[in-house]
DNA sequence: GCTTGACCTGGAGCGCGCTCCAACTTCTAC
DNA sequence: GTAGAAGTTGGAGCGCGCTCCAGGTCAAGC
């Protein structure tokens, strides 16, 4: 709510229509933009970049070169953030194998150390 | 390298031995631990939970448990995260083919608008 | 009529993760 | 020996993306 309020203010969503108490009522189409909003930002798109996204859409089919220009290279980052995503869980695998081992060999050990302490 | 000394600061990392002109030195161990941070940084791991993960290290293996289940946490954000980013990647394919098509329109139109003006 | 609660406004504040600064020391090359 | 690069320090500053605040307006329920 706050950050629909940001974003109207910031350029990125067109100002709502208002109902007859002055309330923002967003349409279907408002909602849809928004939703796609939240997928680029999801995607770790700077703001700014969205902006210049959402400034290109005013012009219409004349700008779809750049906007779709836009998206491939987002979808390019995207990929390349899975990849690296990716090689963190191997690390992580790996860590917590050897953490596993540990506890293993602890498990090992406390049934002596219980003897001992008895 | 103001990313270290910061690390540093908020005890992520131990102070290194300095070598004789007083310079920081990072030993292989150091370097091993600061790669491992950066693997966690990259699964956007918050510092303040890495700085915990650091803490738990001092406590050798009767902290092996926490340790894992810290990485075992963020395992899971992980995996989630990779799902959410292919839904926005199939997103994006599906806006960029939009994109595509409109483009294949236009040309189609061009032509004949180079004729009108022609 | 009156409370309550959701929304409105402009603007300030915040948490995160660095990143830069000024002033200083130290090593390196010429 | 001297200039310049590359480190050192504590501390301030910054960009991002919200998020909260005080004070006001409006609509609905009792």
């Amino acid at each position: 709510m706050d950050t629909l309020r940001y974003y109207e203010r910031i350029g990125l969503i067109e100002p709502p229509v208002r109902d007859s108490g002055g309330r923002r009522s967003y349409s279907e189409e408002d909602l849809g933009w928004v939703g796609f909003l939240s997928c680029l930002r999801m995607t770790g798109m700077p703001i700014r970049l969205m902006c210049e996204y959402a400034r290109l859409r005013h012009f219409g089919t004349s700008s779809a070169t750049s906007r779709k220009e836009i998206l491939l290279e987002q979808r390019t980052a995207v990929r390349e953030r899975i990849a690296e995503l990716q090689m963190c869980l191997s690390t992580l695998d790996y860590k917590i194998d050897n953490y596993e081992m540990v506890e293993r060999r602890v498990a090992e050990l406390t049934p002596l150390a219980q003897e001992a302490t008895a």
